[in-house]
DNA sequence: TAATAAAGCTAATAACTTTTAGCTTTATTA
DNA sequence: TAATAAAGCTAAAAGTTATTAGCTTTATTA
């Protein structure tokens, strides 16, 4: 990986941590293994990383929420509903970078319009609409009961980011975490799903 | 006001806009009308104002949230059930003080076990062991389906919780999250209130 | 291989931030 | 009202941080 990108990444792992304010240029220089003015060979200056980063957040972002690739086959019954809806769960918890993105925007969303939207798409938006897709095929295919399918991904979803984002903070409680929202999600699919 | 107590209310405006880091004790001081050496007359120094400060959101919080005062007489219908929890979620979010000690929080959650701890039951326990009282109470009364009143609560206040903090940092976007937020209180009581 | 460009380093600057020292004014109270 | 304490101020210390200048090493390429 080149040294540009290593700058980046382990930014991002410091302001992911420490906040931007937080984080001298000095110890983004040390993670990578250089001095602090080596830097600015690569870059005009720290909020010149910070915007480089932002912008590499949204393509990120892209890629796991933007396409509808991600949805791949939709579930064909409750359990696989709850399976593929927990996997996601653990995938976007877990992934490293998915996990610093998400603790960046979370800290430095109110730094400018532009953070405040991106921290909104990524909190609301995205997630939303990628269920509300899902939710609307098995609504088509009989699963779900007739409903609002973007309020239903609404109340799936919610409660969801707002334990991951608790785990984020509190990864101690990571296992009661993960089970909380299995239990919600189980009953999401009790109240809204067809059938016993 | 005291001036310690106008220190602690102007260091607060400025933590909740622009983060901890991104404020300076001379930026506290010009907002009080006083000169930053002036502050140490009152605080040990800044990490002392921040302290206080957590002390203080706690005490403030426990007042709102920790007692059963704020649940009232419980609603006697579905639109009463309706009215009170907007009204609750206005008061939330326009109350100066309360919005300022969450913008903080979110900023902050990352910085000491303690502000993790204090996030969290902001954000979720808080809200909602108040709305799994009313539930619970109402269930009772024969308003709602039995159920497990943690979950109903659960299902009922995250997704406020995620347009509350929206609006904190779109607050642009208010109207519309207003209507957002109702249209899922209303829906919340489609589904798990009994009759029609 | 020689020339050139890229990427690193050290040293230093300049600006900023928090905090202390010491003095002055204001308020309290005996 | 005189004495004392509290709260303010200016000046400056001490430390940190981002950035620049200029030199050296490493890599590229002609």
């Amino acid at each position: 990986m080149s040294t540009k990108d290593r700058i980046l990444e382990e930014a991002l792992t410091l302001f992911a941590e420490k906040g931007y304010d937080g984080t001298g240029v000095d110890q983004i220089a040390e993670a990578v293994g250089i001095k602090a003015p080596s830097l600015y060979k690569h870059f005009k200056g720290k909020e010149d990383i910070l915007n480089t980063i932002i912008d590499s957040a949204e393509v990120r972002y892209d890629e796991y929420f933007g396409s509808d690739r991600n949805i791949g086959r939709l579930p064909g019954n409750k359990e696989q509903f709850v399976q593929m809806a927990m996997k996601k769960v653990s995938f976007t918890m877990h992934d490293p970078m998915i996990q610093k993105i998400r603790k960046f925007l979370v800290q430095e969303q109110f730094r400018s319009e532009r953070l405040a939207e991106i921290t909104t798409r990524h909190q609301l938006d995205g997630i939303q609409r990628m269920y509300t897709r899902i939710i609307e095929g098995m609504m088509n295919e009989g699963w779900f009961k007739k409903d609002d399918p973007v309020l239903l991904a609404t109340e799936l979803t919610a409660p969801v980011v707002l334990l991951i984002s608790k785990a984020d903070r509190q990864p101690q409680c990571e296992k009661e975490i993960l089970e909380s929202i299995e239990k919600h999600i189980r009953h999401f699919c009790e109240v809204y799903m067809k059938g016993v």
